[in-house]
RNA sequence: GCGCGCUUAGCUCAGUGGUAGAGCGACUCGUUUACACCGAGUAGGCCGGGGGUUCAAUCCCCUCAGCGCGCACCA
């Protein structure tokens, strides 16, 4: 008996096993033997960022995959799990960006060549970091063939979409209200934003008539933009300003003449139901002021503060001129009143600055033809999202879907494939092409610069499917089966893949999306690392091991959010354990069969009721497996083994060992039950079961319980 | 404001139109050789409140409350 004694020991198995694994080459489909029409079971990895360490989330999301790799490579299919992680810009330049700060350095003081330099360090030293955190975990990604974002093949593809979107006129320059984050110095998409609740105040102002008849109160919660409104709309069924339509009031503070509009998207229950516009700091009165031709006069800048237009307000923070603008209307008696106001404002989904909507010249992609692809993809069923209460979520954004704002301007990314005329920069001058041309087509002496700014990483990522497979494996792993991630990024990322796929490869990336919960604290908030409430999974891997930490989130990942219960780990130990002590019994007593496991026969009743009970929980693991279960089958396998197998079979077996003419049969249907659990197991908890297994006394069995059929 | 989800044992959660289940915890008993990270037991639940459908509701319908999440053109 070979066999240790005593308690299961992960830490000294599962590096080993692990080891063991890469070196067998089975996590790369080629080295497979599977049959020549095996189906492809692909699973593209959501890319976690180069910034990112293992998180709870994380190792649900990558257990989850694990598992179903593991149960299709088991069962014969021709199984990739494509690994890699994403450049993540602004997360990235972000973290560099803190890190210089401490040595008291900017990155407009380095430059950008030199910045980005700087980032290529860290990468090279920080982006493997989850990698390796997840080698731990178990999972069985083809290493060999995993991706960065900003490897050159990588890049190509990008910039041939870049231009195959502006080939196609999907792509249009110009300069409109984009979300504006002033820490990062960059436009964002709506998607990139979150929002925090915010205890504020609702301002009414009095604006006077020009006339002198009288005012008009408008109530706001920012007076700050004020200074740069053009007009006041009222909803033009709203009696109460009906006969005021068309006049001019007098700006408070700016002394400018602004006309009385009307418009439908005023709501005329909101404040006094006049609402003072202004074009260049809010993305509803920029429309308005579109079909009003409205001025557009921007009065923050970039960097969220007041500028030259703001009169003596300029270089004020916005923050600031609000409470003296408050202050000199009061002296002015045209603040009316103020109201406690509870709203949210939007943050910057990387750093947690306040967005501010400014006035931009950016890139934009044409969402329409791409969004109903997408959206034809589920409608048709072609994409099957599970749950599929999340498919509204999809539906929703995509048939209100905004033009894509894809232009950033910080400096780590893919730089657009853009070239400018130096001698005569307008929105006009410019060539899309992946290669610098040779000579300016507009005045055809200048050396073309390119442009500055980098594509939104969520562009990049939307490629991920093919952009993440060389041309050769195009051909054989493109599209994939399944996709399986958390509902943040159903929209952000998961949408734009599938318009992608069907854009440059005519062909869906993905059959199925599955949606997985998110862990939450006990208490049920959010687990995050800034504000502490986030838990290690490596903690509990070093602790417990692997096996017991994969088993404790499974157990309780039932589809639904999960509130954190550390105890299922306790759990998870315990069974490992016992699945080592039962085998360990089990293979002293069959330490000398050399028997194909097959060769069974039921004799006596507690035979039958094994052998039937092991047929039922075969059946349903596989079945919910293949449904998306993950937490039920675990459940019920467990009890089989624990209860059935063990607290009853194993007790009875004992007996029927003593008996001459059931011993050998006896022995027979034990190993040939802890086999078929091994198997039923193993994509659950890989490290414990391939480790018995490799103490099977069977002949013609494969080296790897990894590629054991069920 | 609209939408979605949740509310079951001390904790975390399964579950079914007809005497309520698991893990962890608690308690009692038990160490003849797989395992004390164990075994055999026990206690503990008006299945969120109210109303309805039904012979029968924890389950179906309505409503209210609390919590969580998403969306909103939240001036």
């Amino acid at each position: 008996m070979e066999l240790i004694t005593g308690a299961y020991e992960p830490k000294e198995t599962e590096s080993k096993i692990y080891e063991q694994w890469e070196q067998s080459g089975y996590f790369n489909p080629d080295n497979l033997s599977v049959e020549k029409d095996a189906k492809n079971y692909i699973v593209y990895m959501p890319l976690p960022n180069v910034t990112g360490t293992l998180h709870m989330g994380h190792a649900l999301n990558n257990t989850i995959q694990d598992i179903v790799i593991r149960y299709h490579r088991m069962n014969g299919y021709r199984t990739l799990w494509l690994p890699g992680t994403d450049h993540a810009g602004i997360a990235t330049q972000y973290v560099v960006e803190k890190e210089l700060k401490k040595k008291g350095i900017s990155r407009f003081e380095l430059g950008r060549e030199k910045f980005i330099e700087k980032v290529w360090e860290w990468k090279n030293q920080y982006g493997n970091t989850i990698i390796s955190q997840l080698k731990k975990l178990g999972v069985s990604c083809d290493w060999s063939r995993i991706r960065f974002t900003m490897d050159e093949a990588y890049a190509k593809d990008i910039q041939n979409a870049f231009v195959h979107y502006h080939e196609k006129g999907f792509l249009y320059r110009g300069k409109r209200v984009v979300n504006w984050c002033p820490r990062c110095g960059t436009s964002l998409s709506e998607l990139e934003l979150e929002y925090k609740d915010e205890k504020s105040k609702l301002w009414y102002i009095k604006y006077p008539l020009t006339d002198k008849t009288g005012y008009v109160v408008v109530a706001t919660t920012r007076p700050e933009t004020m200074l740069g409104d053009t007009a006041v709309a009222v909803n033009p069924k709203d009696e109460r300003y009906k006969n005021l339509v068309g006049k001019t009031l007098l700006l408070p503070i700016m002394h400018r003449e602004i006309p009385i509009i009307t418009d439908d998207a005023i709501d005329m229950e909101f404040g006094t139901g006049a609402v003072k516009v202004t074009p260049a700091h809010d993305m509803v009165d920029f429309e308005i002021g579109e079909r009003h031709t409205l001025e557009v006069i921007q009065v923050i800048d970039e960097r969220g503060k007041m500028n030259e237009s703001a009169g003596i307000y300029n270089g004020m923070k916005a923050e600031e001129a609000r409470g003296k603008i408050i202050e000199k209307l009061k002296e002015e008696g045209l603040l009316e009143k103020e109201e406690e106001y509870d709203h949210r404002v939007a943050i910057c989904y990387r750093c947690g600055h306040v967005i501010e909507p400014i006035p931009s010249l950016q890139w934009f992609l044409k969402m329409n033809d791409l969004a109903k692809n997408a959206l034809d993809a589920v409608k048709s069923g072609k994409v099957k999202i599970i749950p599929n209460n999340f498919e509204k979520k999809y539906f929703d954004w995509l048939e209100n879907i905004r033009d894509w704002t894809i232009s950033r301007q910080i400096w780590w990314g893919h730089r657009l494939p853009v070239w400018f005329c130096t001698n005569q920069q307008t929105t006009e001058n410019y060539i899309v092409s992946i290669e610098k041309p040779d000579t300016c087509p507009f005045c055809k002496n200048c050396d073309m610069e390119q442009a500055p700014d980098v594509l939104d990483t969520w562009f990049s990522s939307a490629l991920w499917p093919f952009a993440g497979l060389s041309e050769s494996d195009l051909k054989n792993y493109y599209p994939g089966t399944t996709l399986i991630t958390a509902r943040d990024i159903l929209n952000l990322w998961v949408a734009r893949m599938i318009y992608s796929g069907i854009e440059f490869k005519k062909e869906l990336p993905f059959m199925n999306v599955f949606i997985n919960g998110t862990i939450l604290t006990k208490d049920g908030k959010r687990m995050s690392k800034s504000l502490g409430t986030g838990i290690d999974p490596l903690k509990y891997i070093d602790q417990y091991g692997a096996d017991a930490t994969r088993f404790g989130i499974m157990w309780q990942a039932n589809g639904q959010d999960i509130r954190w219960d550390e105890t299922a780990i306790t759990a998870g130990k315990k069974f490992a354990n016992k699945l080592w002590n039962a085998s360990r019994f089990v293979l002293q007593q069959t330490e000398h069969l050399k028997q194909k496991p097959g060769d069974i026969t039921p004799i006596t009743e507690a035979d039958k009721k094994i052998l039937g009970a092991l047929g039922e929980i075969k059946k349903s693991v596989k079945k919910d497996i293949e449904e998306f279960e993950f937490s039920k089958p675990l459940h019920n396998a467990y009890d089989f083994f624990w209860h059935e197998f063990c607290d009853v079979y194993l007790e009875t077996s004992k007996e029927q060992i003593k008996d001459e003419k059931l011993s050998e049969n006896t022995k027979t249907i034990l190993l040939h039950v802890l086999l078929s659990s091994l198997k039923i197991f193993h994509p659950f908890i890989p490290f414990v079961t391939e480790e018995i297994y490799s103490y099977i006394p069977l002949e013609n069995k494969k080296k790897y319980l990894m590629i054991e059929e069920w």
